[in-house]
DNA sequence: GATTTTTCCCAAAGCGCTTTGAGATATATT
DNA sequence: AATATATCTCAAAGCGCTTTGGGAAAAATC
């Protein structure tokens, strides 16, 4: 069925059927109801691709992410397009997700602005010097950072958490509490997040004037290996840290195994803070001890992100969103005085 | 720039250079070379919702999951879609993805087989009497199942995984190694992946002829906390078990937490498999020690799903694919012979 | 009652592509 | 030389929708 038919039907001509469906103030109540009524019954849904021709919007989204992929986004992805998506579905948005392929992430861009495929583009994980926004801003393909470029937070829309705060905040927590030592296992260093965790590291010791030593910190994969593997090396330094800061909570558990294996006691021993995106098969409230985190939801990230994109994108001229959410310190069991 | 435009700087018609960039053998070789050659230089690319309303085909893959979200399949999820984007890339495919909303996957499906907004889809995560297989046949929109039915092979397209002997050997292994109280932490009890699994634990043990207690096996999400809760359970039960077999990676570190606390030692006191699906974050080989699994990559699972179905869609009459594929059962360090 | 305004509806063009059915032109066959 | 065949190209229709620019009919205004 399709609106030439649905029109004959109601005996009325496509336009005003097209026009009482998309309700334009042309059609009457009356008719509007009847069309609607009939339209429903019939199950008649317009054809997406006569109406993106038609209108030039394709009522999608496009999520870029490389397979090759970087590991650190990668088990967040799926929590983070999952709140975007929800929120797409509720304004009949699809999502576009490419993935790899001979394509760099460059050229997908370039091709989506030239024919239209995706009315906007969602940007994960920006890096130092990130080339992606510069092209996106030259395509005029309205699009939105999730996070934000090192130098430059004006020129693109984005929604950051703050993870300089956070992470000054664990850190201060940790030397209020008599830590001198505190080991960093940190994300890539050519990601901003890291950047400005690791910033945020720094700033609380400096203030206290702890020196800062590059041997306990690290930058890598997140994973469970790395955690294990960079705890282990930091905690079997001659002067090791009292304290460890995970960028993750897909670290922890591979710290957590060096930990029992030095036979150093959690929240004792050693204290323990991770970042923890609220994924939803790892929970820190769980662990024993329970964990202290810097706690932001990546899935609400991904939600807002969507919401201010669709707006962007809808509104006329909406204001370039820039949006930078607290981190809540959660104190949990695993942080603890150190012991004299 | 559009086809019309290309067409006149080239001095020919639309249709021919439709056709020469289409391959089509009506027009002349070198036609064809000076005809990619400007559009190559022009960056023409044509329009594609031109070219799906012109055609009836979407080049899109539709992959549905709610975002309710059994936590079963959600992590794994971005693994396995990765995989098959990566094929869909290649081919010149996209993936649609959907999620949440108000509108049930079912739903969906509906929308997309009436207008086309996909040439097929994927179905995750098949449960007991799905009703997704039987709508999808009637809608005659193609797809293929990640898994099996239940009761049915036939009737439709899948791919799995060989659950059933996978949990078959693992379980035997341990029987053969002394075990006679197995536990058992399975997936949601309504997913056809942890039935098979349960039937090939079941059927390893009763062909030794040892009790099957329902006490010492568990269905629920594959989360770290259900992890730990379960394995504690289980493992302070009076007549606890010797080996635990896990249904997924993501149960493990809970399990381990549990052992922990309980002060068993894994490899001795007790024997730990668990079911690797290869996701990159988490490391079966890393861990202390090295973990016995059941194996399999759900990342190329989903590529070869994803070939799978586009040779459905692209040959002609070709016969509904089944493929079922071995378990590798990988023996390292967390299983060890029962100390009477 | 005549004019203006409002309300409701429509015909037709157009979005950018593919595809059908034929028409030129060049080459091969009788 | 006349016909048949192969090669190359095109005009035009159509995919299913939205949207422009009006035009009747009904209601409101003078």
């Amino acid at each position: 069925m399709n609106l030439k038919e649905l029109a004959k039907h109601l005996n009325l001509s496509p336009t005003t059927v097209s026009r009482a469906l998309n309700g334009y103030p042309e059609v009457g109540a009356e008719t509007k109801r009847r069309v609607s009524e009939e339209a429903h019954r019939f199950g008649y849904q317009p054809n997406p691709h006569a109406r993106r021709l038609a209108t030039g919007r394709s009522h999608a989204i496009g999520h870029v992410f490389p397979t090759d992929r970087s590991l650190m986004i990668d088990p967040l992805f799926s929590d983070f397009v999952a709140g975007a998506a929800d929120v797409y579905a509720a304004h009949g948005f699809e999502v576009m997700l490419h993935a790899g392929g001979n394509e760099d992430e460059l050229s997908v861009y370039r091709r989506y602005a030239q024919g239209g495929a995706v009315d906007g583009v969602v940007v994960l994980g920006p890096r130092i010097n990130d080339p992606r926004i510069a092209l996106l801003n030259s395509l005029k393909l309205p699009f939105i950072v999730h996070g934000r470029l090192d130098e430059h937070e004006d020129g693109y829309a984005w929604l950051d958490i703050d993870n300089l705060g956070a992470f000054q905040k664990a850190t201060k927590l940790l030397t209020d509490l008599g830590h001198r030592r505190i080991g960093l296992i940190n994300g890539a260093e050519d990601m901003t997040f890291a950047l400005h965790r690791k910033q945020g590291y720094e700033r609380a010791l400096s203030s206290k004037g702890i020196y800062i030593d590059p041997l306990i910190t690290s930058s890598g994969p997140m994973t469970e290996e790395n955690g294990y593997r960079q705890s282990k090396r930091i905690l079997q330094l001659s002067n090791r840290p009292t304290a460890l800061l995970l960028s993750s909570m897909l670290l922890v558990s591979g710290a957590m195994r060096a930990l029992n294996e030095l036979g150093l006691q959690i929240g004792k021993d050693i204290s323990l803070i991770a970042h923890d995106d609220g994924l939803p098969f790892l929970n820190a409230d769980g662990l024993v001890p329970s964990l202290t985190t810097t706690r932001s939801s990546i899935r609400a990230a991904g939600s807002r992100v969507a919401e201010l994109l669709l707006s962007i994108i809808t509104d006329a001229e909406i204001e370039e969103p820039h949006e930078l959410w607290n981190v809540d310190l959660i104190v949990r069991g695993s942080t603890g005085a150190v012991v004299t």
